[in-house]
DNA sequence: GCCGCAATTCTTGTCGACAAATAAAATACA
DNA sequence: TGTATTTTATTTGTCGACAAGAATTGCGGC
């Protein structure tokens, strides 16, 4: 309540009330900023935007269709929480995911494609060499939202991304718990995905993206069975 | 514009108005009875439902959040179009989500799981035999839904179903091509899954729920290229 | 008669305000 | 002192109104 908030936001475009709000606060919900369960008050944010309630409560009902807003009736909103004990489907429908769309990007791919992904993995590498988290987590969406993309599956990408975005929250909590010191395993297993995306090599993607997800996987539940157990030691 | 609307949705309870609203309008888009394209007006809806604005607005976003509704800024919103060029991506997406939750279903289905899916299934051959197009298509999904309840994976659970509800739509048209007068094919295979995955044979599931897939991908499919011929015979 | 520009209408995006519903606080009572 | 009840306060759900932008109509020029 420092600053003044109605300068922060300057006039802005009509339309484009709503697509801010949304877009912030979607960052600051993925990037754990507001960590889950944190209660949100439309008031207080319309004061700090500098707007009226109405679009925040549009950005708002769009954050709860995405799964990311847990809204009650005539109570406040909250950010969502992560249903820590069905985090196994999760994981089930990542490893679906990153196998089917990687197959569909070695099937249906195009060169522009693979420059796209190449793009992201040198960001990944670079952010990684440099133990930026925020960075590694957004190139790494980036990374297999491209392959996805590369795959023209529209169903899928959907999926994937939303898949991806309820990710970003695990990796952050990953990557927070070791310290943004990361293992550099996933760019080498990157590197050797987009090989075999050019090489069309359907299976080797599909064993690639398989054996992506089970490390991923397996180090985050490694993270969060420590938490658990260090919770009943006590 | 002959009734009296505002009569026919007489003193709801506060919060119900936007579940009204979505509910209906998200049937009227499934069922057709809004084809793609339709514009769709605020002011007209407010007064059909004899609300305010900001109800009906909350509840086109959310429809256009699940992409039933697309919006053009300032501009009139409409019910959104089928892509009938990527209608393959759409097959490919449902064949799978038809595999996993039906695998899934297999493994962990619990008994009282079965007496919904039962139910279900006898419902719609109900409708089958009375040539209810519209119970069947119901009915069809709230199988499959049941199923993918079974199978116990919320992520999988939201994305199929938002496949099933897009399918809707193309079920409509299919059904309506052929007069409501349809085959007793699905039924059948439909008896033929609930017996899988009672025995919990996972690798049956696969095999009936592919083929279940391909039975009415090739129909459906078979109604867009006839229609696609038609127009450029004349 | 047709095309380009201006005025108007129409629809959406945003606002401020009010009322219902819930949560919190204060009071009364055993 | 603890509990039930009333009162207050906070927060959401809905409303009507206004303004910006787009579509349409009307007008004038060629």
């Amino acid at each position: 309540m420092s600053d003044v908030p109605s300068d922060s936001f300057p006039d802005r475009k009509r339309g484009s009330g709503v697509k801010l709000v949304y877009d912030l606060l979607r960052d600051e919900i993925l990037d754990l900023t507001l960590p889950p369960g944190t209660p949100i008050d439309e008031v207080q944010l319309a004061e700090r935007f500098g707007m009226s309630r109405t679009p925040i409560r549009e950005a708002l009902v769009r954050l709860a269709g995405e799964g990311l807003v847990e809204t009650l009736p005539n109570r406040s909103s909250m950010v969502a929480n992560i249903d820590v004990l069905n985090l196994h489907t999760f994981f089930d429908a990542l490893t679906l995911m990153y196998r089917v769309t990687t197959r569909l990007a070695a099937q249906h791919h195009r060169p522009e494609d693979l420059v796209l992904i190449r793009a992201h993995q040198r960001a990944y590498d670079a952010a990684m060499r440099s133990t930026d988290a925020l960075g590694m987590i957004a190139n790494n969406r980036a990374f297999h939202a491209a392959i996805a993309e590369a795959g023209r599956n529209p169903y899928y990408l959907t999926f994937f991304l939303r898949i991806l975005d309820e990710g970003r929250r695990l990796l952050r909590m990953y990557y927070q718990s070791f310290e943004d010191r990361l293992p550099e395993e996933f760019s080498k297993e990157h590197d050797a995905i987009i090989a075999a995306i050019e090489a069309r090599d359907i299976e080797l993607c599909d064993r690639l993206a398989r054996a992506h997800a089970d490390q991923i996987i397996g180090r985050i539940q490694k993270v969060f069975t420590r938490d658990l157990r260090q919770d009943i030691a006590l």
